[in-house]
DNA sequence: GTCTATAATAGGATAGAC
DNA sequence: GTCTATCCTATTATAGAC
């Protein structure tokens, strides 16, 4: 009785990179396979309810990396101004500045649209309160926080849209530094 | 013989429809088949070459409703702050308010992330460039109209997005309204 | 927990009649 | 210009051995 290959979680890692450049519909078993070593019947064994189980995964590991790495970090102690810096830093990492697609963006579009709705939606939400919280810390009314934050958001999924689509990841970096500075410039 | 059982626009229009929402992988014969009424044949005799060529007149036909709907208008004898209130108007009603997907976003993610590079760049390039001269009919410097235009385009991406993604459209609508204000208060 | 083998289906594409 | 019929491949999914 072999023991499993690798840890769930590096089968996860795998699994949401080929979300990431191939989409829902685009991400085959057998790619999947590939990027994971494990036959299709292991993953199966794994994901009992096939594609569906496999990027429920990947969301929670999606989410579990961006609490960690940026909800967190965007809530501790430090000066608002340097947590939100980081937090720029950090994403213009994750997406490394700009050639990787968003996973998020490859699920809200093709036939999966509709079918993860709430735990997307669930995400977005947690991004832009983390960040309305570090720019209210900063006296920023929780209206203009709001808005701010979800602008950001709204501003690094087009980024990374528009970056991938031109092949320019210029457009990335731009972005981002706009970003920073709008979110700055709030703080006074 | 028959005749064409409807003018080559309208079944572009309808595979435009299909694209817009299913996206490149998830676009399959039958449902462009039974979205346009054509068999799979009639359709492989309209486009000899597949999906590729259908989606390449469906981008030929964006390209000509952006043109005639946002590009030209932003370059005529108007204000350029009437000509740029327009132009948000205009994606408001080409998106229905957040509830259509972007045809553009739609072929940056899944497997035809690649396939239309060269077409996707021109459209962007020619949406940023119009809003940049507008702006810049303003008074306002090329790198400022450039930077300006292009945060533009990245939020109407975005907000689609995240609009899509979340099922809240009221997020398209705050976007709009940002990037008028923002764009407004540069011509000053 | 993983594999090989296989089923069942859906997908893209073509041939040839009308 | 459209259709029916067909082909081939890829895809999802399952069964059962090890």
């Amino acid at each position: 009785m072999p023991a499993a290959l690798m840890p769930r979680d590096e089968v996860v890692e795998r699994l949401m990179k080929v979300v990431r450049r191939h989409g829902y519909d685009g991400a085959s078993l057998a790619e999947l396979s590939k990027a994971t070593g494990l036959g299709r019947s292991s993953l199966y064994h794994h994901f009992p309810d096939g594609k569906d189980d496999m990027v429920r995964a990947v969301l929670d590991q999606l989410e579990q990396d961006l609490r960690t790495l940026i909800f967190e970090p965007l809530r501790d102690t430090r000066q608002p101004r340097r947590r939100i810096e980081q937090m720029i830093k950090t994403v213009d990492a994750y997406y490394s500045g700009g050639r990787e697609a968003c996973v998020i963006g490859n699920l809200v579009l093709g036939t999966s649209r509709t079918r993860f709705h709430a735990r997307l939606r669930s995400i977005f939400e947690q991004w832009i309160e983390a960040v309305a919280a570090a720019l209210e810390d900063a006296g920023v009314s929780r209206a203009k926080a709001r808005g701010l934050a979800e602008d950001a958001i709204v501003r690094f999924e087009g980024a990374l849209i528009v970056a991938g689509g031109t092949g320019d990841i210029a457009v990335f970096a731009r972005t981002l530094k706009r970003v920073g500075t709008d979110l700055v410039a709030a703080i006074g």
